[in-house]
DNA sequence: CTTATTTCCGTACCCAAGTACGGAGTCAAT
DNA sequence: ATTGACTCCGTACTTGGGTACGGAAATAAG
């Protein structure tokens, strides 16, 4: 009996509670974003809390244009390690997201202009927005 | 003689002053962003300003966050009679913008704080910066 | 005219990020 | 013990946004 101490949850669960894909919890583990769990009782492996919070984090730093790639370095910078790599690999980072930051800050420009533009609609209407986007410079 | 009334442009003139490659141009018109222009004279084809323009406007309006997809919408929606439909989706990608801006703040507090912690030495380096994303809700 | 560039076109390839498939094995309930 | 749902695993396919390749035809330059 025992009911064998089952800890953690299973893939199904983990992929759904986060919100993806069984086959991309597969996925991120060939890849290594994710440890493959040991399955210590059967043969069906167990995840913890902290692959659901890792998984999280995945899909929210893609959410925000980081790369797979990226991410896993951003993974990187948690997992303890010596410092002063840390901190190099942070500031790294740090400028990378500065960066997005600002570019994103112009496109938010860019297109609050496009949108009041059009408020104003006014005119001819050839479409402020069509009209903006067309314009030459590149 | 008569030096056969080429009116327009070649392809390779027109992929250079948009500032993609050739292969971009075909690529476009294999997928319907771009007219295939008829080769009245010769066996070339020439485009005119117009393909300019919008070669030009799919550039601009992807590197505004819009898909190739939402382009081709875009396009269709040119002809000044969807003003509204444009506006939206402008301000539908502007509210993804911000919160994109929104989160990367966070990531970049997050950064911030890991590498001042790791200045003042000292240890663990166990690092906030999944605790920022991985919160719950996505 | 000869040679060098371009163009044209189809096809194939690339990368990232998954999705789908199918045959086993495992597990819980009836 | 059989059913049904889920898991495991390898392999193959898909999509988006292009790039690259290679042979033939057209055009431009010398």
């Amino acid at each position: 009996m025992l009911k064998s101490i089952t800890s953690g949850i299973t893939v199904g669960q983990l992929a759904q509670t986060a919100g993806v894909n069984v086959e991309t919890i597969r996925y991120y583990q060939r890849i290594k974003l994710l440890p493959l769990p040991k399955r210590d009782y059967g043969s069906i492996r167990r995840y913890s809390f902290s692959d659901l919070k890792r998984v999280r984090f995945i899909r929210r730093a893609q959410a925000l244009g980081f790369s797979l790639d990226e991410v896993a370095l951003l993974l990187g910078l948690s997992d303890g390690k010596h410092c002063a790599e840390t901190k190099a690999l942070a500031e790294r980072k740090l400028a990378m997201v500065e960066e997005k930051i600002t570019d994103l800050v112009a496109i938010q420009g860019a297109l609050k202009g496009l949108v009041t533009q059009c408020s104003k609609g006014s005119r001819g209407c050839g479409c402020p927005i069509i009209d903006t986007l067309a314009q030459n410079e590149t």
